[in-house]
DNA sequence: CGACAATTTGACTCAAGTCAACTAGGGTGG
DNA sequence: CCACCCTAGTTGACTTGAGTCAAATTGTCG
């Protein structure tokens, strides 16, 4: 928006990207990454607790995460929100809205963060050329529906216990996918946020998660987490997590 | 499949098809529609409880439902199915392994019913040239997201009451659009069925429906509902059902 | 007509929610 | 540098909505 005509104004091309590989241009090669890399503007940082947009605003454009970290929400009908995702870096969201004309859900930062911005008139475009892109996109969107429907089984049938197993379980893969480490990280997002991405009240998180401490599988500090016995986490959740299974 | 060379073999074209306007062509005109019209197969009616697709199955097609009812599920890891939408005619199903090569859910009918084979494939071809088909495409998938995520609301912020309600309001809408009764139609699934999906039990499904109709909201009788009261269960329901909500 | 499947109803249990203190950090301003 | 406050998180005691188990009822179909 406030971007001035050189859009490349934060950092790197995705080329340069410490996150190429884990970002969109995952499917897309050579000069088609070139092309990409026009159309996509790196925003200046957007501080803790800021919007990056919100529900009902005109969609407009796709963002991946270049460092800190997003979460995406719903408001219900009696104005509470219900997260319905969170987003580290290399992680595409805004997904939904896509179709529709505007955004159905808000997106806001968790902690100061970065993000790329990637207008959707531009890849829609690129796609109708690029069968790379227009595939890549497809993905997305059906990882977006995957992961709904994993967190949809988690929510329907699972206690309190496994969703906050497998909520650990998922974000350790993800911090493995990016090549950091999958048992020591420092989580993003609030025991409250977790509460309500999980359908759980925070007291409930709290306990869980005390309790799987005095168990041995993991050591908490703040918002910093050892995953001490990974297999047995594994156990407790029984169910996987979004985004972290290759198996769709 | 064991479809013919000749694919037209079950009842009319697109143009002709009762459902016209409330399936995919809707966003298509004229010419486009004939086109698709070329590729779209009429398989011979599905008898109640047989798959249409199995999880894990190669993604080929899309399917249009033209009569009967479809349900889709994803397996858990412990071997249970969790259902994750009910389709009606008019309704396009099996979008979910779209990126993915092959379906992360499985679909079966839940009465003898008809669909529409659509070979993704071409579809894709054709989104190339058409941007109507293409934005169309994008615009179903965000539906399907949009109503995971409604789901997602009702599970894990809602009632039991409040569950059900917003089924019926949601199937009742769903019923409208096809211009059919709002208020008196039946129930395609069992009531295990409406559990599954809402994640409730089948005993509490049961004595929630019995409760409402003590309270006069609404009448059944098996799988005949007549619902008495509407906006009363649109008060019980508080949230707005997937695939009803034109606000996405 | 029997057998099986689907649904309803009742009695009891329990996982998670509510309410209410209490504790620990992390700034901030004097 | 410290007193203070504010937010985030923890812990305990109690309540409750929905699950479990069990039995009765109704519908369906060969």
């Amino acid at each position: 928006m406030t971007e001035p005509a050189h859009a490349h104004s934060f950092q790197t091309t995705c080329s340069a990207c410490a996150l190429a590989g884990v970002c969109l241009p995952i499917a897309v090669s050579g000069d088609e990454l070139e092309l990409l890399d026009q159309i996509i503007q790196r925003k200046r940082p957007i501080p803790r607790n800021e919007h990056v947009y919100r529900a009902n605003e005109t969609f407009t454009s796709l963002y991946a995460v270049r460092s800190g970290a997003v979460k995406s929400y719903r408001l219900t009908p009696d104005g509470e929100e219900q997260i319905v995702g969170f987003h580290l870096p290399g992680e595409i969201f805004g997904l939904d809205g896509l179709g529709q004309a505007r955004h159905g859900s808000a997106a806001v930062a968790l902690e100061s963060a970065a993000v790329c911005e990637i207008p959707f008139a531009r890849v829609s475009e690129l796609a109708g050329q690029l069968p790379g892109v227009q595939s890549h996109l497809l993905q997305l969107m059906s990882r977006e529906i995957s992961d709904d429907q994993h967190l949809l089984i988690l929510l329907s049938k699972r206690t309190a216990e496994e969703r906050i197993a497998s909520f650990l379980v998922g974000l350790s893969s993800r911090f493995r996918r990016r090549r950091l480490s999958a048992t020591r990280f420092r989580l993003p997002m609030s025991r409250a946020d977790i509460g309500n991405y999980l359908g759980l009240v925070i007291e409930t998180v709290s306990r869980v998660l005390t309790r799987l401490q005095r168990q041995g599988v993991l050591r908490l500090d703040q918002r910093e987490v050892e995953i001490i016995d990974l297999p047995r986490l594994h156990e407790v959740a029984g169910v996987a997590m979004p985004t972290d299974d290759p198996c769709n």
